[in-house]
DNA sequence: ACCGTGTTTGACAATCATTCTCATCTGAGT
DNA sequence: ACTCAGATGAGAATGATTGTCAAACACGGT
């Protein structure tokens, strides 16, 4: 994930928003709004399609949930089990995904944006590959 | 960065083709395919919306050129000095970009993706900063 | 220079995820 | 119950990217 901060403002539950979470909390692998819009669908507890866009971006910018995008630029949303800062290793086939930390990495990063004078500094660092069941 | 290297088809040159290779020659920021095309445009070498993209991607799937998203999506083109695998640290402000590599972040990737068994691992990464000049 | 043929191009339509609009609904405090 | 700012949803709008297909082109052979 690559986002300062940004604080959380107040946010008043709601039941679309409730089942948003629930859902994700269930949910393991990355996926789209489009496709957690038509799970809740089937699941009963309908939500407009506005509102899970809504939502996903509010639960995204608290750092609820984490986004990325696919190849072929669709956002996906995930929640992770851990709130520190983290990254992910995909796999392209069926989506299971693991969450990875790379002080080593985040060092570098760091290291090399002072030594060019960067400044407010964030990185994507994400990793696809095909996991052992294919 | 992130494809496994395709390898390239044979393409016939173009005048379209060589324009946009020429301007890419001269550019050192990541532009998008509109950027590119209005671009063309303006210098009097006039090459259709649709060519643009086309090449581009055909430029990107050669490794000619590489590839990254903006925060909302789009995809920006650049031509890069080295044929090397590396990275870019992008000024958020102008666009300024810088290559580097990471060696030890390759080999951080490699082995997180062998210690959990993922096979045909790819990357993402990318820095995102401000430069001096803000 | 002249064809024949497979590529490439370009104007325009079509996709499709995401955002916007705005009238209606709801939560929470009074 | 009353109020009102925040939240929702149906549908329209946006905008980058892709698809269509006829016309233009590159190039090897003649
Ligand atoms: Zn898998
Ligand atoms: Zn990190
Ligand atoms: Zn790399
Ligand atoms: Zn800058």
């Amino acid at each position: 994930m690559t986002s300062p901060p940004t604080e959380s403002a107040s946010r008043r539950p709601t039941r679309q928003r409730a089942a948003l979470a629930e859902l994700m909390a269930e949910t393991s692998e990355f996926l789209s709004a489009q496709d957690l819009h038509s799970k809740l669908q089937s699941r009963g507890d309908s939500v407009g399609l506005a509102t899970v866009y809504r939502n996903l971006q509010a639960m995204a910018a608290d750092g609820d949930v984490d986004v990325l995008r696919t190849d072929d630029g669709e956002c996906v949303y995930r929640s992770c089990a851990t709130d520190a800062h983290h990254h992910h290793l995909v796999c392209r086939e069926c989506g299971r995904t693991v969450e990875v930390e790379g002080p080593a990495v985040e060092k570098w990063a760091a290291e090399v944006a002072r030594a060019n004078g960067f400044s407010d500094v964030t990185h994507t660092i994400e990793l696809f590959g095909t996991c052992t069941s294919h």
